[in-house]
DNA sequence: CCGCAAAATGTAACCGTTTACATTCGAGGG
DNA sequence: CCCTCGAATGTAAACGGTTACATTTTGCGG
């Protein structure tokens, strides 16, 4: 009855509605697996006749292609792998997203794997991965260079998010530029005594905002003060705490900028605890943009970053590396924050010692409305 | 020299520098490929000395079992997917987080795939996940059952996260029990002109809270009071509106439960700025426990959701079911609530015609710590 | 020293596609 | 009428593993 002569000399007992195969919509077509496969793949000349009838023989026994033997055949996968450090928060889940809409809409599917704190088991993740992506996102802003190179070892293409920038392909937020163009908003206001809470030691953002703002500084205030930076490691609670000690330095800040939003909440929810009115008394800034930003109180001026953005970046430049692995030229892009100003920072207060006049562009600036400037 | 007969007539240029297959890994260990198979799924007996060298064998070329290989040779891919509706916010992250870590402990592999809003859509993604994915997690709160049902007709594990509830596997929170939690210590603290903002009307979760309030409510009020409900759709910008609304309501009501945390922030925003004290003249509280909870002003009262378990249970029920197809009988989870309380409700003022004494129990329980009663 | 069971290993079929190459079939030109 | 050529289709060899079954070793009792 079937074309096909079955080969196999002993069939296993197939426990449930096994899938249908190639061969059975061949064999209902009347034609070879050969012509199926032209047909379905739409790549060869096949008689308009002769495809439909395949065509129909597939739908009524609801045939779906093997991904695994059709990966095997051609050696591709359609899957990129995403490898993060830990997908809390809605940096992460924003990085998915972008990714996830830019891949669906090229046929390609994701792959994910998170909570990799250390390079060892990131890269054993990797391993596992392989053969089953053509490709890989990967993020690690907390690693350092060495373990980065020898993922590229894997001799697959890979593009690097936010990490410490290397050799090959990489996307990366102008952390160094947005944090300098918010350090300009502040001066601007009339802020010269500005404070920082860093982020961790070893993100690679986390030091280029750092490196930001000490710039900015050198311009601002005469002798640079290490005494205006807090350490802290992105998380609301150091923000918290940092808020504390800035509180209480002699000549206190008259505005804090805190290395992303999540510690900038913190600052402010802790400030607001001691007494310290927000934005009279003293300005809070931070950098991300994440939604809860808005809706705190007083909301958060501070630099978005387009996460959804970035995640499709990356998968674009991915793609590009996949197409022609040979004639790829490794890029580095950076993408662009805006400031988003909001009232959570204002005019500092006249102090003796201080320039008695707040920068003259001050006043005008004030109140931009929600995706105000380039930065 | 290579024990193994090259069977390709014509071997293909390799372009790049090929991943080795277990054919090299044999060769270099002087072994057949079944017995490289063998010691490197460690299920059958080898000598020990030949098990070494295959092993130091597949080091030294870096061999790495090629998955399409094995999961076509196997029928299983040790991967699972997992579709929802839109990755946005941080309850997605934290159920592809919970998910995830059950996964790779237990060596599967996860696929995501997001942003589905209409129901054809999904079960488009769903087919093209066929064969790459031994079984599904699907998430679709807004999604009528009639699809669902479709969806099982596909002939994979699947379970069912947060959605209205049909035969099968599935995973759910137990909302009604939580909001009717909620509702208990509300009255307790003396409240009895308690407000509700819904969520949107076709979201089961959302369906289930308000049930939950409205059956407290019967209790509580001699008379249901239709007023009392705001419409809502669980955004901000929802809550925002809702709480116009009822700071405007004739006996204003002395707390405000929004279904989720979301639109509680917004009310929070909402009420401080037009003036209105929280708690001390209008108490609030969400459900979630998403993590800016904490950082409002003032932090929120809320019903903890243990997200990440969600996942996590919905993966071990998927294994489950994906390890004996036969046998494994459909079960309905519900996950508990604990309820969380912060600042945000208070005491109500004695007003004319309400009961002058608040509930005996209030004071004594005004400031559980964190992560206080289970419900 | 033989025989035999158990242990270790090898052989090759099979998983479901894709695709190079072979084959068939018609049409058109000489 | 034969030959040639191109279009349409078929055949079967990969792809890289797993595993049933066959074969070879090994250990050991008689």
């Amino acid at each position: 009855m079937t074309s096909r002569p079955d080969v196999r000399s002993n069939p296993r007992p197939r426990n449930r509605a096994a899938a249908a195969t190639i061969h059975d919509v061949a064999a209902r077509a009347g034609v070879s697996v050969a012509t199926v496969s032209r047909v379905l793949n739409g790549k060869e000349l096949v008689r308009e006749e002769t495809s439909r009838h395949v065509r129909a023989a597939a739908k009524s026994l609801r045939y779906v292609p093997n991904v695994a033997a059709r990966s095997l055949s051609i050696r591709r996968s359609q899957t990129i792998g995403i490898v993060l450090p830990d997908v809390h928060g809605e940096f992460f889940s924003e990085v998915i997203r972008g990714i996830d809409l830019a891949a669906r809409a090229k046929g390609y599917h994701i792959l994910v794997s998170g909570s990799h704190s250390d390079p060892s088991q990131m890269l054993n993740v990797v391993d596992t991965m392989r053969g089953r992506v053509d490709g890989l996102v990967v993020m690690a802003p907390d690693v350092t260079l060495a373990p980065l190179d020898e993922l590229r070892a894997r001799a697959m293409p890979v593009v690097l998010l936010n990490s410490a920038t290397p050799n090959g392909d990489a996307i990366t937020i102008d952390n160094y530029g947005g944090a300098r163009a918010m350090m300009r908003h502040l001066h601007e206001l009339g802020h010269t005594r500005i404070a920082f809470v860093r982020g961790p030691q070893h993100n690679a953002d986390a030091r280029e905002r750092l490196r930001g703002y000490r710039h900015a500084m050198r311009g601002i205030a005469a002798v640079p003060n290490k005494a205006l930076e807090c350490s802290g490691d992105f998380t609301e609670e150091s923000g918290f705490a940092a808020a504390r000690r800035v509180a209480e330095l002699k000549p206190r800040p008259t505005a804090v900028f805190a290395a992303n939003d999540s510690m900038a909440v913190g600052v402010l929810a802790s400030l607001t605890a001691a007494g310290v009115k927000v934005p009279e008394e003293m300005s809070v800034v931070g950098f991300d943009d994440i939604p809860i930003a808005r809706y705190v109180n007083p909301a958060l001026t501070t630099m978005r970053v387009d996460i959804a953005e970035l995640g499709r970046c990356a998968f674009g430049l991915l793609l590009d590396a996949i197409g022609n692995p040979a004639a790829h030229a490794p890029r580095h892009d950076r993408v662009a924050t805006t400031l988003v100003v909001r009232k959570s920072c204002g005019v500092p207060k006249l102090q003796p010692k201080q320039n008695a006049q707040p920068h003259r562009a001050a006043r005008g600036r004030k109140r931009v409305p929600e995706k105000g400037e380039v930065s």
